[in-house]
DNA sequence: TCTGGGGTCCTAGGACCC
DNA sequence: TCTGGGGTCCTAGGACCC
């Protein structure tokens, strides 16, 4: 789940389109995006739910993630606490489920190939982990109505999971003609065309400028209290402007996007991560400086086996440590946190050598008699390992480690998760977070294999 | 009592260099 | 009294996304 808007190489200002040329210089942007997308997976191996209203709930069972629209038109609210919500959801049945990445990230894959399948993969740019963006421009303009049909037909057939298909001159117009859709249903059957003008006018007019792709919290209400209240008005605005008050060059690109040039081209394909982060509240307050090194070793592992999933090595690495606040104010999420960082000598993506690190910093942070309620490891400054490729001028211990780092790899992999693991992440893990909804992981494991009785 | 996790990009400003 | 100009690199912080 990544790459965000943009980057200087999808900068298209003042420059002809590069890669994706198209025949007669037209563009053409689709995005897929499912439908609920946690909820329907929950679905597919719970048809007992089909029709009933849904919630996912975030790590530690904490927020609500994902709603069915039986839960949306119940008024359960994206992003609230669960115990808030929970009155409502008891009350009208609603199944709530902890969320069960293994299982999202499985039917997410089996989306994006189908997608792939359709259009050819160079024309697929996965967005997230429920969307993708497809370069159209090969389709003849007539056929592209029916073409998004198809597209919303073969994923249903295929994967079971509902998608929506938003299609415009630019990106950012094709998720605004996506969220139309989803929003009228009925009328748009989930697709929706956002290529002529008159089209495009009426749907700015009817988009706030919360709702645009690029604009959050802070810039909204900015516009807001400038008097920009629609995506047509925004439009309208002069790019020098969008530079003062958008921040810079992005600001540009949104206003030439929402007029149909486009500004953000197709990304290429991931290159790996810049950065990875394994992060988690604790199940219960945490003071022991014992079972905060458990947590932080936990995590360093997890984010070792990222990061040789990607086959590179980090120089850096970062500990945090959020305490407890002693009251339980609005502004919970800017709670105070102790961060402590390390560059290492040399890049390395061993777990031993990760974990070693990283329990020196917690020491470092760590202050007797506090509470803590979350802890995170993140690695940074990370590039291609080459000792996997035999690296001449490093030890040999070191690359026979890096060998057993895959081994372990293979057995957790095929296994079941941390049948191989490091002492020093635990054994009894009482911290851990809650999962109490979670369903089973059925289509990668197989000792949870789906059974029919 | 209880409030997610994991990313990206851009800008401004300081340090440093010639 | 008066004290250049421009480049690069790095970091922190702010914005955004799902």
């Amino acid at each position: 789940m990544n790459n965000k808007m943009s980057s200087a190489d999808h900068l298209a200002i003042g420059e002809p389109q590069s890669g994706s040329v198209s025949n007669r210089g037209r563009s053409v942007y689709a995005i897929v995006d499912c439908d609920c997308f946690y909820c329907s997976c929950e679905r597919l191996f719970d048809p007992s739910v089909t029709g009933k209203p849904v919630v996912v709930l975030s790590n530690n069972d904490g927020c609500i993630i994902s709603r069915s629209d039986e839960a949306k038109s119940l008024g359960v609210r994206m992003g609230v606490p669960y115990f808030e919500a929970k009155s409502v959801i008891e009350k009208n049945g609603v199944k709530a489920f902890s969320s069960n990445y293994h299982l999202y990230g499985d039917i997410s894959m089996r989306v994006m190939d189908t997608l792939r399948a359709l259009v050819g993969r160079e024309r697929v740019e996965v967005y997230s982990v429920d969307e993708a963006f497809l370069r159209l421009d090969h389709i003849d303009p007539e056929r592209l109505e029916s073409f998004a049909v198809e597209i919303r037909d073969t994923v249903q057939c295929w994967t079971g999971i509902p998608v929506s298909v938003g299609i415009a001159a630019t990106k950012t117009l094709a998720k605004i003609a996506s969220r139309l859709a989803k929003k009228e249903k009925a009328r748009t059957g989930c697709t929706l065309l956002l290529l002529d003008e008159e089209v495009q006018r009426k749907a700015l007019m009817e988009t706030r400028v919360s709702g645009i792709w690029g604009i959050g919290r802070s810039y909204a209400s900015k516009l807001i209290g400038l008097g920009i209240t629609s995506g047509w008005e925004l439009r309208n605005m002069p790019e020098s402007w969008a530079h003062t008050h958008l921040g810079g060059v992005v600001g540009r690109r949104l206003i030439r996007e929402l007029r149909g040039e486009p500004a953000l081209t197709m990304r290429e394909e991931l290159d790996g991560k810049k950065m990875i982060a394994t992060t988690r509240m604790f199940g219960r307050p945490v003071t022991a400086l014992n079972e905060l090194k458990e947590a932080v070793a936990t995590y360093t592992s997890r984010a070792a086996e990222k990061l040789r999933r990607q086959q590179c090595a980090a120089t850096e690495i970062s500990v945090f440590i959020v305490p407890r606040e002693e009251n339980y104010s609005l502004d919970f999420r800017n709670a105070p946190q102790f961060t402590a960082r390390a560059t290492l000598s040399q890049a390395t993506s061993l777990t031993n050598e990760l974990i070693k690190s990283a329990m020196r910093l917690v020491e470092e942070i760590f202050s007797p008699g506090a509470t803590y309620k979350k802890a995170g490891v993140m690695l940074g400054k990370i590039r291609p390992d080459v000792s996997i490729q035999g690296n001449f001028f490093r030890t040999d211990s070191g690359r026979s480690n890096r060998y057993l780092m895959s081994a372990v790899d293979n057995v957790n992999f095929s296994m079941r998760d941390d049948v191989v693991k490091f002492v020093g992440t635990g054994l009894d893990k009482s911290w851990k977070m809650r999962q109490e909804l979670r369903s089973k992981r059925c289509s990668t494991r197989w000792d949870e294999l789906k059974e029919i009785t």
